[in-house]
DNA sequence: ATCTAAATAGGAATAATTCTTGATAAGGAC
DNA sequence: GTCCTTATCAAGAATTATTCCTATTTAGAT
């Protein structure tokens, strides 16, 4: 799964869409995110990006993930107060924090279902985007004993 | 609206039972969030405390709200990276910030509906909590020009 | 080849939160 | 009431993720 070299095309038309550069290390950082379908840090991101980019340093991986995160190349994934996440997958879904692994996996929407059907909102919200996260213990944790997966 | 007199005695007991005590920073930082519907951040629970107990230190305000967060008489509710907020609502339900006016809404759950039936879990999860928040402009700025509201 | 603005590396700065420590106070045993 | 044990507190240092700053490099246009 995940083919960056057919992406690439895009990333970089979107990009020069705005204006800006489609550089080594932004491409770097955007491979990066692409070739996994986890969720990495921007430090875990900083770490797989200097073996094809060993000069980058840490502010340009933040330079460049903000850049992508607006560009709405890749997303930001916040939880709790630990450090932001970066996501390749950009269908709505939500997101499952395993608290024993710490994996953190994507919930698709189910069709037909809205999120704004479910809480009310009393008054005219205008709803800009949403946030989903749940929490506990996943598939792989909740078999197995205690915490016996990588990571 | 909002009787901390009635909730304190339960808090206490909450708080004994745990095998704590009720000190008076903790009624104080307690009484702080009760009294409001706002949802303040430490530091502002920090100011609006120290009218009551002009000596307490933003460390103390922050393991306070740690006990009280940890018995479950409070909740903490993190948007993106921003300052933790406090939350005296103990219903399940939804925030809707607003990035005009910065106010935080609670948005109650609909009877008969469930979060984890819009989003498909591909596996056994066990699902331990969950945090949803909205984001976009409220009503009150939704109405108005541009930003002017109080804050 | 030259020019200009964008982008980068590296390090300093920031801000929220947590940690450390010596002093204080509460509650129970006697 | 006094003594003892332990929880709690205040104050400030430390931590950590992220942002900011600035001199230097680079891409792309002319
Ligand atoms: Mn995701
Ligand atoms: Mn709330
Ligand atoms: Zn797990
Ligand atoms: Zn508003």
């Amino acid at each position: 799964m995940a083919t960056p070299s057919n992406h690439t095309q895009t990333a970089d038309e979107t990009i020069h869409g705005r204006g800006l550069r489609m550089t080594d290390q932004r491409r770097a950082v955007y491979d990066v995110i692409m070739g996994e379908r986890d969720h990495p840090t921007a430090v875990e991101v900083f770490t797989r990006v200097r073996s094809k980019v060993p000069t980058i340093s840490l502010a340009t991986v933040y330079n460049c993930l903000d850049t992508l995160t607006g560009c709405g190349l890749v997303k930001t994934v916040a939880h709790e107060r630990e450090s932001a996440r970066y996501c390749p997958n950009l269908e709505e879904h939500a997101h499952f924090f395993c608290e024993a692994c710490k994996a953190v996996t994507d919930l698709p929407l189910r069709s037909r279902k809205k999120p704004e059907d479910v809480w009310e909102f009393p008054g005219e919200f205008a709803i800009a985007s949403h946030e989903v996260s749940f929490s506990g213990t996943c598939p792989k944790c909740s078999a197995k004993p205690a915490k016996s997966n990588k990571r």
